[in-house]
DNA sequence: TCGCTATGATTTACGACGCC
DNA sequence: AGGCGTCGTAAATCATAGCG
């Protein structure tokens, strides 16, 4: 408890990238809402708790998305169509 | 709500995306000396006064609007930071 | 081990809106 | 109207994790 506490508070604890699976849900928010990829407030607390971060850390995860995706789209389609095609198959169910 | 700029063009997903104007000045990061005297200055308070922003600025070669919008921005880091260490405490 | 790039966080600069 | 406040964000930049 104090272990997991110390953690956070704990100045410059190393930067680690967020799991595969958290990456998974934001990345399914992100492309199922591509044409206005800004979650609100409760979207947000919603996602940070599907993944284990803070909600600044999905502000900060979205902006991220958002400007490098615009910055060159190309770089992302085969990402965008994987997802799109996720989201069609468990759309159907 | 809308915030900066939405474009108009037909099928591509940006396309209602928030876009900065193209007039906005580049972000230019501040030196090393700039940001410390600015930092004193919020230590000493973290709203300025008329006279203190024009002495800021003129000390550290920004303009008024630029310090103006420094202690906006380190008034929110400093809310956000405050946010934080509240809720890593409960529980 | 070394470089490079991808990724998460932080820093400037505004637009939108609020309240004197 | 006008000016400064917060809030949320864009875009650039920083720092370094992580991989080939």
């Amino acid at each position: 408890v104090m272990i997991l506490r110390s953690r956070f508070l704990d100045a410059r604890r190393k930067r680690r990238n967020f799991s595969k699976q958290a990456t998974e849900v934001l990345n399914e928010y992100f492309y199922s809402h591509l044409s206005n990829p800004y979650p609100s407030e409760e979207a947000k607390e919603e996602l940070a708790k599907q993944c284990g971060i803070t909600v600044s850390q999905v502000s900060n995860w979205f902006g991220n998305k958002r400007i490098r995706y615009k910055k060159n789209i190309g770089k992302f389609q085969e990402e965008a169509n994987l997802y799109a095609m996720k989201n069609a198959l468990g759309a159907r169910q | 709500h809308k915030e900066e700029k939405p474009e108009l063009d037909p099928s591509n997903p940006v396309a209602n995306w928030i876009h900065a104007r193209s007039t906005r000045k580049k972000r230019c990061p501040y030196t090393k000396y700039q940001t410390l005297e600015l930092e004193k200055e919020f230590l000493f308070n973290m709203y300025l006064t008329r006279d203190r922003r024009y002495e800021v600025a003129r000390v550290l070669n920004l303009t008024e609007r630029q310090v103006k919008i420094w202690f906006q921005n380190r008034r929110m880091k400093m809310k956000k930071m405050n946010k934080e260490k509240s809720d890593s405490k409960e529980q």
